[in-house]
DNA sequence: CTATTTATATTGATATATCAATTATATTTG
DNA sequence: CAAATATAATTGATATATCAATATAAATAG
């Protein structure tokens, strides 16, 4: 049994497509904000739209692991993104707030964001991205059970 | 201008499948190797297919950056899935080749990347399939435009 | 109410990602 | 041919990914 070249599925399509897209919005963001990374961008505008949830929801909220978050939010409450208090109802949580510097961050970011997203998806029509989108859960809903 | 949930986006439910993907890949492999990961195993599975290429193209066809590819290299020889010659026409580059554990490894685990993949994709029309890698392209040309 | 179970987050170990700077060798240009 | 340029790979620094083990606190069963 011969395997086929892994790079010619459309699995590896969707790894490119990720990697690439990284690579563009990393490029830009950097334009406007030096010490900052995609995932901290992601994390910061998470925390502003959703006050109160734990480590845990934003951890399933930008899809990454328990352990990733913690470093993360190490790292973005040193370089003065984030504060981190405990919370008083449950102590094994903690209040993730976004600071000043996090919130002009985001300020700064948003037109990127929204501008790199654009760049990305140009020429593709609603119902190809509709389409690409729910072909996409069917793979996620697949690979999870 | 309030930014949209990054997380409704198509281009994260690119992102979700891919490590949802991942996820699964990794798990099954690990019941057939031990000390593998996902990414040594396609780099095998290339390697076994392009005979004589260098480092630079291997890191193209992976998706991979060169430093990432140096220290894969480094770890695949150390476990004894690759050996790594000078290349005797330009001594800049490698002679990568997959050793005897590096060919069981693959006979290992083609079943499983193959059922990874039929997994994935299960219920998905050829069209559907075609039609994602299709729009997948698309945003590959847009991020690198 | 205590013992067990569950939930939240951290830590250690290891792998990969990315950028910038560097080394070594090849190729090209003047 | 010598100098400049280009190519292949490495290295250092830092960020993220993932798994397993652990610590602490909360909830629940008996």
């Amino acid at each position: 049994m011969k395997i086929e070249n892994p790079t010619g599925t459309a699995l590896y399509s969707i790894e490119k497509a990720i990697k690439e897209y990284r690579k563009l919005a990393q490029k830009n963001i950097a334009k406007v904000v030096k010490d900052i990374t995609v995932d901290q961008c992601l994390v910061l505008i998470i925390l502003e739209q959703n006050q109160n949830i734990s480590q845990n929801e934003l951890a399933n909220l930008v899809f990454k692991d328990n352990a990733s978050i913690t470093r993360m939010i190490e790292l973005m409450v040193k370089n003065d993104y984030l504060t981190r208090t405990i919370h008083s109802e449950d102590r094994r949580k903690f209040n993730l707030v976004v600071t000043e510097k996090g919130l002009k961050t985001i300020k700064l970011i948003e037109p990127v964001v929204q501008h790199n997203r654009e760049k990305a998806l140009h020429g593709l029509s609603l119902n190809e991205i509709a389409l690409l989108d729910q072909t996409l859960h069917k793979i996620i809903q697949n690979c999870k059970k």
